[in-house]
DNA sequence: TCGTATCAGATTGTATACATGTATACAATA
DNA sequence: TATTGTATACATGTATACAATCTGATACGA
């Protein structure tokens, strides 16, 4: 009898819709960048791609805009969204602000799991080979990092604001130019998080925030006036 | 129809959409509680009322769904969000980062009209008679505190955080109980905007929201335990 | 030549109809 | 009586069909 029925909806119960296979799918096609920046998204080639109905995908292009990944324009389309520099900045200095009170929150709360899954994660990054790895496991191991935060509606953000922008640092970088510092500033981050330095964990998160950015602005800059 | 939704025929601006026109009225009707936090959310029920089908609406719950004012359940429908302590706790913790960051960032860029447009809403919140009024007018004088940032992606989740928690305020409280103190603190906060003494105006803000945390939880726990 | 008007094709927006999943009430059983 | 199985009603999910709108190209006039 004790039993939670009906008022709480687990997340177990929430199985796969198509929207949300579709969105997933377009989710992913644009922080790999395969779905450049600007582009148009046509709801008949989604429809036929998937086999479904353009309904679901509209559905999906729904809700891909509130996460700021897709941007509609009544009666002309959906668009990959395309920021320019000042809103790349913007996203940076949130990010900034937001993933080192994520962090701080987080440092004291570590698990040893936790703590050896960042360990892991970071022996892969040294080890990638292709862009497409680094990516991923790079963005793993900021969100096993921020986890123990345990705040869900923070944590969602932060992924949000990530997604909004890193794949501006994938687009044009190779992993050969920003890897070593960046694994260098990764190691500082878990080295102080191991030791429960908050302040040393956050100090090294900040460089590692303003590097980045440096980086895509370096590059969006250079995009933007070749046109 | 979309001549009765007011459609604007400027081809590079968005105009308003029927699942806008939709998003905005529940979105509204979430903020006044006059649709309460767990209430289900009829397609059909809302199609008829604005005499449309049930795909436009649709559209305008997924919009919802990715402002967090609203959560679906796959074949099940959709319902008014409705967060726990813990969640009010958090969004609090966020909106204290986000809001004191951006009021510092405004500090120095006021210009004349935007504090003489703070200190007008501050009188019309002074003399306000009802509680709809009182909310209404509470969220201009703070955007209209945010707003000289000039960041638009930052200012839109402040208002989203907002959005997701100010009608518990509002909800069981009366104006009678927090209006005094929360004009005290308004009137702080804008003096020292006018003073551009950032320090003394993020200062005064923070206790300004601590105070509507401490209000809420009360409420809050009271109402779970409750019921 | 340039700008404007206009029309066809393409794409999106919405209504309707049908398929599928869920919840409630009731019957069957232990 | 409490639990389980089943049927029915209802709400949601999706496909199809049609209407509204945009885009781009062409024709026309200044």
């Amino acid at each position: 009898m004790e039993r939670m029925l009906g008022k709480i909806a687990t997340p177990q119960l929430k199985y796969r819709t198509a929207p949300e296979v579709v969105a997933e799918y377009i989710r992913d096609a644009i922080y790999r960048n395969e779905l450049r920046p600007g582009q148009q998204l046509q709801q008949e080639e989604l429809a036929l791609r998937f086999g479904i109905s353009r309904i679901p995908v509209r559905d999906a292009l729904r809700q891909l805009q509130g996460e700021g990944l897709v941007e509609l324009y009544p009666n002309r389309g959906a668009f990959v969204s395309n920021p320019g520099v000042d809103e790349l900045r913007e996203v940076f200095g949130l990010r900034i602000l937001l993933e080192t009170y994520a962090l701080r929150i987080a440092v004291p709360n570590f698990t040893k799991p936790e703590l050896e899954l960042c360990a892991s994660l970071l022996t892969q990054l040294e080890s990638v080979a292709n862009r497409a790895d680094w990516s991923r496991i790079d963005q793993e191991f900021h969100a096993a990092l921020y986890a123990p935060c345990r705040q869900q509606r923070t944590l969602s953000l932060i992924e949000n604001l990530r997604g909004s922008v890193n794949r501006f640092y994938y687009l044009y970088l190779s992993p050969e130019s920003y890897g070593p510092d960046s694994l260098r500033e990764h190691r500082q981050i878990l080295k102080a998080c191991q030791k429960k330095d908050a302040d040393a964990a956050v100090s090294a998160l900040e460089k590692h925030l303003r590097g980045a950015l440096k980086e895509v602005e370096a590059v969006s800059l250079n995009t933007d006036a070749a046109g």
